[in-house]
DNA sequence: CTGTTAGCGCCTTCAA
DNA sequence: TTGAAGGCGCTAACAG
């Protein structure tokens, strides 16, 4: 059970054993192969914990998630755990939904040694106090960075995008673009907004209308779409800052009467695979959301292995995917 | 930094101060204070791998799941994640696409005491092989279940259900009936064969056609929705065993110059909220996902703290839900 | 090449 | 009510 007990039926020191289950050079093939016979007689495993008390290195990230529901999350998750188990890693798994209470329960592992580090999806208002709790361990900040922050962060250049999206639509012919947007306390939606506000000036379009989902779900979408029609001019064109909100407005639209893209153009955000398959196929603006969750690994291994090395601050591109929605 | 440190600061030794961490009774409250006190002074965070090595207790559950971005899936995680933080437990999350190689990888965190019990998602298939590395350790299949095997399960009645799906759709008058099926090494793909086929007997339907999509991805049910379509006769229905692949199904139909549901039916699996919100609305078999996941969680720290307790197979209710699209 | 020894930080009897 | 001491299982100097 223990390498004490396979050093002892090995007829050798538990350090000789250690050895060998580390891989060591300098063991004899012979006192090796006792030991290895030994190993397998008792089956013993390794306890972990044990090994992670003396080296003081679990090789386990915490990944604090706004919702693993949402499938932009569940995507940037996905290159998340890929990545760190290519290199040795696990993950544990916080769906926080920006709660701070949620939060400080699983950041009690990053200061108890359980994880080395950590990958948030917080929205930004939580930032200050994420940074208390999480001091200067390892901590790169997910799809919500910013440079004026104390963690190396991976994004898209929100604002950019928003302006892309808003060109796009005004570019169609549309006058009236309104703009379904998530909870404004994460900088994602900030950001979106800036954009959208800032082409709306930019293009001396008046006419301006942000409806708030109050969650990343198709019913959300709905609802905003139902706030947005209810108004006295109705919006000829919809930003919806997620393809999942998007669903939810063109079935909205449909209730209605209105036919996508003809009397009303949808434009999404993600690049779900599904948003291709939608009737009609859905414009969507494409984040590399895979990547996303890859390229944090890479910064937080980096910054676990040379904790004084410098901040990165990383933009990863979109890409605007016209199709038959607008 | 660590409780002796505290115990210095406070003039007292380091059993008390772990009585005041843990909360226990016997200390005078003068005491107390001052070991609360100097903890506050010197801000010191208990270091949780050497208590989970004393007492062997982590308080982490590891779930295996096949694959987070199947929306099924992340639903299910969240149910987990939930309950098991309402229990105090926090979880670690591997995509394993029922790999045995990086399932292994994960499980040694069980044999290294690094997670009190382990939820699968797994193929049916790989049971064996989890069984062997598993050994008795605290273990639940999560909507893979089956009686024979040696962990306790939550699932869902998939082979009525696909019964009932074949029944409604024959119900509206539809004769050639196929099967977008999953993975065939999963149970529930073989489970809702076998309902899809003993339900073809019985109404005495000849025509039958199964397709297997390699992924649930749009994508996949796209495919197989075209070589349903390549062939000499068409089917007028189409049963896929999740909303992801008949969304793809749909698609292919819709680029076939097929109306659904005039030229084919749609019957889709699992329920999610936006099957409510295409077009045509999806017909579907509702699981309950959130459900699945709580269930685990609870069945498992059954055993958890009862390693004697009895093993639980248990089926979780389902439901038709009749949409436009069938 | 191998063994001895000393902790990692904590909890938990056992005494006092 | 508190302290002393031992050990969870492992690794890493330091000797030999």
């Amino acid at each position: 059970m223990s390498i004490e007990k396979v050093a002892r039926l090995a007829g050798v020191s538990t350090a000789t054993v250690s050895r060998v289950l580390n891989g060591y050079e300098g063991v004899r093939p012979a006192t090796r192969d006792r030991v290895l016979a030994a190993i397998a007689a008792c089956q013993y495993q390794p306890n972990l914990l044990a090994r992670q008390l003396r080296t003081s290195k679990s090789r386990m990230l915490l990944v604090l998630v706004s919702n693993i529901i949402n499938p932009f999350c569940s995507r940037v998750v996905s290159g998340i755990e890929a990545e760190a188990e290519a290199h040795g890693y696990h993950i544990l798994l916080c769906n926080s939904d920006s709660q701070t209470q949620r939060e400080s329960a699983y950041l009690t592992l990053l200061s108890g040694k359980v994880v080395d580090g950590v990958i948030t999806m917080d929205a930004i208002s939580n930032l200050p106090g994420l940074r208390q709790m999480i001091g200067d361990s390892p901590w790169v900040q997910c799809a919500e960075g910013h440079a004026d922050f104390a963690g190396s962060s991976v994004t898209i250049d929100n604002l950019q995008s928003a302006r892309e999206a808003i060109f796009h639509l005004a570019q169609r012919g549309r006058q009236r673009i309104a703009l379904i947007n998530g909870d404004p306390r994460y900088l994602y939606a900030q950001q979106r907004e800036l954009g959208y506000r800032s082409a709306l000036a930019e293009l001396n379009l008046s006419w301006s209308g942000v409806e708030y989902a109050n969650e990343v779900e198709c019913e959300a979408g709905y609802a905003a779409m139902e706030r947005l029609l209810a108004r006295d001019q109705q919006p000829d064109a919809i930003f919806a800052v997620s393809d999942v909100l998007a669903v939810g407005a063109i079935h909205c639209a449909r209730q209605h009467q209105l036919h996508v893209p003809t009397d009303i153009a949808v434009l999404g955000f993600d690049g779900l695979p599904w948003s291709a398959m939608l009737s009609p196929p859905l414009s969507t603006l494409e984040q590399p959301m895979y990547q996303l969750g890859v390229r944090s690994v890479q910064l937080l291994l980096q910054r676990i292995s040379h904790p004084r090395s410098p901040l990165v601050h990383e933009q990863l591109p979109c890409k605007l995917v016209a199709r038959a929605s607008s």
